[in-house]
DNA sequence: TTGTATGCGTTATCAT
DNA sequence: ATGATAACGCATACAA
């Protein structure tokens, strides 16, 4: 930026104002020092302009390289992030990669707010971080301290599913659990309160499963084994699938002798082949939803904090029909 | 930090040395100096020491947040990068993010080097980037300027695939195309050479497809529709998924009828109920090249740039068998 | 072993 | 409308 001064001949202020599309220089100079930085090369030094106004225009992103709804999510963070004047800084935790130091990173480049997707993360340990910095929590409603939470109605997700399957004449409806998995309880008492009120708390069945293909293939080994239900609804999409697989391998027809329901409506379900029934989330919107309580709670820090629960919406392809039987 | 010196009555620059873990301090201060940390809930800030310093310890890595292969590789470069003290800068592209911002964002954060994973990048786009930064490239080889490269034996690979199903008695082995994805090129024409020194050219055949799973879907119809082969090799395992799919609902019984073989052997192929057949990119030794070379640049910038090819390996699972003709 | 002084590239404050 | 100057938090060279 000095470079740039010294050639237009004016002091480095005067090129920030330009630079940064402030007003407060005339329209000459303005072109100049444009030129002159496009001639130079010039690259503006996001650690330098972070240092300078402690506040930084940085967001921090928490979620789960391998959870597809959370990489959805971050996909469609990034052009309203940009929009905002934000720039995002991924913090993935993997299997190499442990939540605390994630958050730790994040924090030591001074990100102004912090959006936690996937919230592994215990209460009690985003509590104390939302003194720092603005903190917003995507999934589990959790809301406590500072920390503004947008989730997804998952109770109304799964009810939506069992509703669907009862009106194709269901009522051996069972359930693949996701576990510890963020919103995997909501979905689940959705499931049972819905079966309940269906008339079928006889029928309910919740077998341990998880939010990964695996479990979803192990969890339906057992299930499959003696009695199998007519129908099932997993605890996400990849679930689904695995139970798909197996289901299809052991030479069960899908959804001719067993209807399968997932949840988040994700790019793998998708696929041609699978076509899977799925609970939708409303991304975009939680998205644009995720990034207002962010920006707002910038503005002031000591607002109430607000939860925002967003209505799902079960998108039917070909995994689910009348039951054979 | 400054609020460290004055608590413990030094100055800020034996702060500095003691949190660094650089010598030069007394024991006795130094554990004043780290409870005195402690206590005030001390975060050092990367922002700043970067700005100090001008060559930052962070790492710019672009990558295809949507491809298995690259995310992967990204999950094992965290512990490596960890342990060599280089902190990671992720500029995923994704549908709403242009490449070219992408890389832009990373070098206004004065990344010391960058690893670009999935090259979807010209050669001419990324040579004058190795004038500015360290630049290694995943994948594709296309060695130019300073930019060293890290990779797989695609065409190889490729060839294992052919050499394992014509032992099993394969001559009608079609391939599933990955169009402009970096690697697929030399996936290509490693099928090609493989079946010719097979004496298959005659057999050779290659159907446009791509790396995602509507992509092997869609191709899979045209390749079943008539004369359907008795194996196919695709592009990727995404695209084999998909394949398998579109043969499992034509009523093809996989491997049966048809032996299918992926490449990546990323987790999706992984998958209980799939269990691929596929080519394994030995990912860990590649993360581990990667960064190798970034740090080597950064110590000697001008040094002539390496090409490291790592061989791939086919991991037979259950997609393949004798054909039954 | 410890302290002092200076600079990294930018922005904010104040004065012109 | 424009410019000089201080400050952001830390690292480094050098002096003590």
């Amino acid at each position: 930026m000095a470079d740039i001064a010294a050639r237009v001949g004016i002091s480095r202020a005067a090129v920030s104002l330009v630079l940064r599309g402030v007003g407060g220089t005339s329209e000459a100079t303005k072109q100049r020092v444009l030129e002159a930085a496009a001639e130079l090369g010039y690259r503006p030094d996001s650690l330098a302009a972070g240092l300078r106004r402690s506040r930084s225009r940085t967001l921090g992103v928490l979620f789960a390289l391998r959870r597809p709804f959370e990489v959805e999510f971050v996909e469609h963070l990034y052009p309203l992030a940009g929009h905002l004047g934000y720039d995002l800084l991924l913090g993935p935790f993997t299997a190499g990669r442990r939540q605390d130091e994630a958050v730790d990173e994040l924090l030591r480049y001074r990100c102004a707010g912090l959006i936690v997707v996937g919230p592994d993360l215990h209460a009690r340990d985003l509590e104390p971080l939302a003194e720092e910095v603005a903190v917003v929590e995507v999934g589990r409603g959790v809301t406590r301290g500072l920390v503004d939470v947008i989730r997804n109605d998952d109770a109304v997700g799964t009810r939506q599913a069992v509703d669907h399957l009862v009106s194709l004449g269901h009522r051996d409806i069972a359930y693949v659990d996701g576990g510890e998995n963020p919103g995997a309880q909501e979905r689940r008492s959705g499931y049972r309160a819905a079966m309940q009120d269906h008339g079928l708390a006889e029928a309910t069945r919740v077998v341990p499963g998880g939010y990964t293909e695996d479990e979803g293939a192990r969890a339906a080994h057992g299930l499959l084994a003696n009695q199998p239900p007519t129908a099932v609804i997993a605890a996400n999409d990849l679930c689904a699938i695995g139970i798909i697989d197996i289901a299809l391998r052991a030479g069960l027809q899908v959804p001719g002798q067993l209807s399968v329901v997932g949840y988040d409506d994700s790019r793998f379900g998708r696929i041609p082949g699978i076509d899977l029934t799925s609970v939708r989330q409303d991304i975009p919107r939680m998205a644009k939803q995720a990034l207002k309580a962010v920006v707002d709670r910038l503005d002031r820090p000591t607002h109430k904090p607000k939860d925002l629960v967003v209505r799902p919406k079960l998108v039917v392809r070909s995994t689910t029909s009348h039951p054979s039987r």
